[in-house]
DNA sequence: CATATATTTGAACGACTGCTCAAATTAATT
DNA sequence: AATTAATTTGAGCAGTCGTTCAAATATATG
C-alpha cells in the first residue's frame, strides 16, 4: 500500500505557484523552490520530476484559480457580463497590490519563454485558450439575455478581453493608478466591439 | 591619447540587444553574450561595467530604433495618425516574423523583472515614458490638423495605445492572423476613445 | 515486533553563473 | 626604435545551477 505523503501537495504547489509566478520561470531556482516549500531535492524530484514538471503544475494550478474564480463570480452576480467585468477588475486592478505579480502569469511565460521551452509554452496557451473558453460561455449567455448583440462574434469578443488584460496588466505595472483602470475596464465593455 | 576601440561599440550593443530581447534578462547569460558578440569577459566588462550595465545599453538601444522608426515615418507619411498606424503595424505584425521577440522588449523587462533589479525596471519605464511622449506629439499634432478630436486627452489617447500595443503583442504570440491583427490595430484608432 | 515497502534526506556531481585581474597585446608618443 | 599608455585576453575564482542516488527514515503489512 502507497505511504500517504508527508507533504500537503496542494500547499506545495500552491507556494510554488506564487514564486514562479512572482520570479518567472528562469529566475526562479530549484534552490529558491525547496527554500520556499520545504522540501528536499529528492522529495521534490520524485514528486514532480523536474523543474519543467513542476511549472506545469504550478501553470495548471494558476489556471484553475483563475476558472474557479469565474465561477464564484458567477454565483455573486445575475448578469453574465456583470460576471465578466467583476473578473477582468479583479485580474487587473486587485491583483496588483495582492498577487505575488501584476503580470498575468500566462502571459508573462507567454513573454518569458522561447522555443527552448516549447511544451512550456504549448501548455500556456492550451491554459489561455481554457480561460477564453469560458469568456465565450459568458458572452454567449449574455447574448442570450440580451445583454450582448446576438450578431457579434463571441470568440471575437472573448479575444478581444484577454487582449486587454494583457495589455492593461503590464500598463498597471507602470502606472498603478486605481480610477484610471477601472475607468479603462468599465470602457471595455460600454464600447466597440461590444 | 586614448586608443580607438577596435570593437565596433555600436555593432556590440546591437548584437547584445537582440540577444537580450530574444531570451530576456535572467536567460541571457555573459557567456552567451560573449560568444554573441566575440568579445572577452574582461573587455566587456571595461566597456558596459557589468551584466545591468550592458542590459542599460541595450534597453537604450532598443528604444532609439523605436524613436528612429518614428521620425522615419513622419518622413513617409503626411498623416500624423498615418504614422502613428503605420508604426503600431509595424510593432504588432512585422515584428512578428522579423524581430528577436515578438514582444516589446519594455513590456518584457517589465513583466520579467521584480524588485531585485529596481534600477533596470526604472530605465525601462523611462524609456517607455519617452516612447509615449512621442505619442503624444503625434496625436496632438493630429488634433492641431484636425484628424483627431481637439477635446481628447492627447495623454490618454496615447497610454491607450500603449496599452493596446501590449496586449497586442503578447495575443500575437498566441495567435499570428496577420489579417485579425491588422484588422485590430485599424479598429484602435477608428472607434472610443479616438 | 520483524519485515517489506514507500518516502525523505542531503551530500555531491558536472556544468554553468557573473565577474576579476595579471599577463599579453596593441596603439600612440617621444 | 624605444617608451609609455590603452586595450584585450583567457584562465580561473567563488558561488550557484538542475539533478542524482545511496543511505536514512518513516509507514504499512505479516
Amino acid at each position: 500500500m502507497a505511504k500517504a505523503a508527508k507533504y500537503d501537495r496542494q500547499n506545495v504547489i500552491d507556494k510554488a505557484t506564487n514564486l514562479y509566478w512572482k520570479k518567472g520561470f528562469h529566475a526562479t531556482s530549484m534552490r529558491n523552490l525547496q527554500d520556499e516549500i520545504d522540501m528536499r531535492p529528492g522529495s521534490i524530484y520524485a514528486a514532480f520530476g523536474n523543474k519543467d514538471g513542476l511549472f506545469k503544475q504550478a501553470l495548471r494550478h494558476y489556471t484553475d484559480i483563475g476558472l474557479t474564480q469565474i465561477q464564484q463570480l458567477k454565483q455573486v452576480h445575475d448578469s453574465p457580463m456583470a460576471v465578466l467585468i467583476a473578473f477582468v477588475k479583479a485580474q487587473v486592478i486587485e491583483s496588483q497590490d495582492t498577487a505575488p505579480s501584476g503580470m498575468c502569469m500566462l502571459a508573462k511565460t507567454i513573454g518569458e519563454l522561447t522555443e527552448e521551452n516549447q511544451d512550456l509554452i504549448d501548455t500556456t496557451k492550451s491554459h489561455l485558450a481554457e480561460i477564453s473558453a469560458e469568456f465565450v460561455k459568458l458572452i454567449e449567455a449574455a447574448q442570450a439575455l440580451g445583454e450582448v448583440d446576438k450578431h457579434k462574434n463571441a470568440q471575437d469578443l472573448a479575444i478581444h478581453v484577454q487582449i486587454q488584460i494583457a495589455g492593461l496588466r503590464t500598463f498597471a505595472k507602470i502606472n498603478n493608478d486605481t480610477n484610471l483602470l477601472n475607468n479603462k475596464v468599465d470602457d471595455i465593455f460600454s464600447h466597440y466591439p461590444f
